[in-house]
DNA sequence: CATGTTACCTGGTCGC
DNA sequence: TGCGACCAGGTAACAT
C-alpha cells in the first residue's frame, strides 16, 4: 500500500503520541516476513523514544535496541491513544500489536510482506543489510541534484525501473514512479544515463515536488490509505497516469498506455514522453 | 559486477 | 453462483 508519502504521513500521525511511552506488552498474529527477533515479552519495560523514517521502513528508537517496521504492500497502522477509543480485538489480518502507556500500536497486514523485526541498533548487521544499500532521502536537504544526475549516469537500466529500485533515490514506487516521469516528460523506457541534463534537472524537481505535496495533503493516490489516526487522504492528488490505460492524456489528449517492466505495471503517454 | 527473475501471501476483480 | 486466471502500493534473495 505505502510509498514515502503514506509511510511518513503515517510516522506523523503517531510519532508524537507514542513518543516517551513505556511498553507494556507485544503481541504477534501471523508470520510476517521476517521473526521479530525476540520474544515479544522482552520488549516490556522498555521505553520508545522515537519514531524516525528511512526510505519505507520506520525505525522506532526503544531505550533498548529499535524496531525496524516496514507496511510491505499492503501494510498499515493504527494507534489508539491510551484515553481515546479503543482498537478492539485484533482481527486475522492484524499481526503486530505494542501495547504502550500511551496507546496501542497495531500493524495490519493482508498480505504479510510487511515486517517488524528488532535489532541492536543501526549498526546491528540486520540494519545494514535492509538500510544500507538504499538511496538518497528525496525530501532531506541531502537530495542534491549532482549525486542524482551521477546515479543516473551510472546506470542502463530503464529509468522507470531505476527510480523503482531505490538505489539513487528512495520512496518513489511503482504508482510515483510513472506519475514523476510522466510530470517531466520522460519515457520509462530510457536508460538512465540517456536522460539529459535538462531532462534529469526537471525529473529531480519533480520527484521532491509530487512526493513533499502528496505527504502534505495526506499521503493520497492510494484508494485505501488511511493513516494510523483514521484520518483518510481527500484523494486531493488525483494521479495523471498510473491505472489511467486508455484515458486520454491530461495534457495531450493521446490514450495512455501501460506496459509491463520487470513484473510491474508501468502508465505514460507515448506522445508526452518520448526521450 | 550489473541486470533480470523469483518468491513471499491474501484478496479483489474479471471473464466464462 | 462458482471457479480459475490474473492483478495489486515492495524488496530481498537468487540466477544469469
Amino acid at each position: 500500500m505505502p510509498e514515502l508519502p503514506e509511510v511518513e504521513v503515517t510516522r506523523r500521525a503517531f510519532a508524537s503520541q507514542i513518543a516517551g511511552a513505556r511498553i507494556l506488552g507485544a503481541s504477534l498474529g501471523k508470520p510476517l516476513r521476517w521473526p521479530l527477533g525476540l520474544e515479544p515479552a522482552q520488549l516490556v519495560g522498555r521505553e520508545v523514544r522515537g519514531v524516525r523514517r528511512r526510505g519505507k521502513y520506520l525505525l522506532i528508537d526503544l531505550s533498548e535496541g529499535m524496531l525496524l517496521l516496514h507496511l510491505g504492500m499492503s501494510g498499515s497502522l493504527r494507534f489508539a491513544a491510551a484515553h481515546g477509543p479503543a482498537l478492539g480485538a485484533a482481527g486475522p489480518h492484524d499481526h503486530f500489536d505494542l501495547e504502550t502507556s500511551q496507546g496501542l500500536l497495531r500493524l495490519h497486514d493482508p498480505r504479510r510482506f510487511g515486517a517488524v523485526v528488532h535489532v541492536r541498533g543501526e549498526d546491528d548487521p540486520l540494519a545494514r543489510k535492509l538500510l544500507d544499500h538504499l538511496g538518497m532521502e528525496p525530501l532531506d536537504e541531502g537530495f542534491a541534484f549532482e549525486a542524482f544526475r551521477a546515479g543516473l549516469q551510472a546506470s542502463r537500466t530503464p529509468i522507470k525501473q531505476l527510480l523503482l529500485s531505490g538505489s539513487v533515490v528512495v520512496g518513489v514506487g511503482n504508482i510515483y514512479a510513472s506519475e514523476v516521469l510522466f510530470m517531466a516528460r520522460i519515457s520509462p523506457t530510457l536508460p538512465a544515463r540517456e536522460v539529459g541534463p535538462r531532462k534529469a534537472r526537471k525529473l529531480f524537481e519533480e520527484i521532491r515536488r509530487v512526493l513533499a505535496l502528496a505527504v502534505e495533503q495526506g499521503g493520497t493516490t492510494l484508494r485505501d490509505f488511511s493513516a494510523p489516526d483514521g484520518m483518510a487522504g481527500h484523494f486531493q492528488l488525483q494521479a495523471r497516469v498510473y491505472g489511467r490505460q486508455g484515458l486520454p492524456c491530461t495534457h495531450c489528449g493521446a490514450p495512455i498506455q501501460l506496459l509491463r517492466q520487470g513484473q510491474r505495471s508501468t502508465f505514460y503517454c507515448a506522445r508526452c514522453q518520448k526521450a
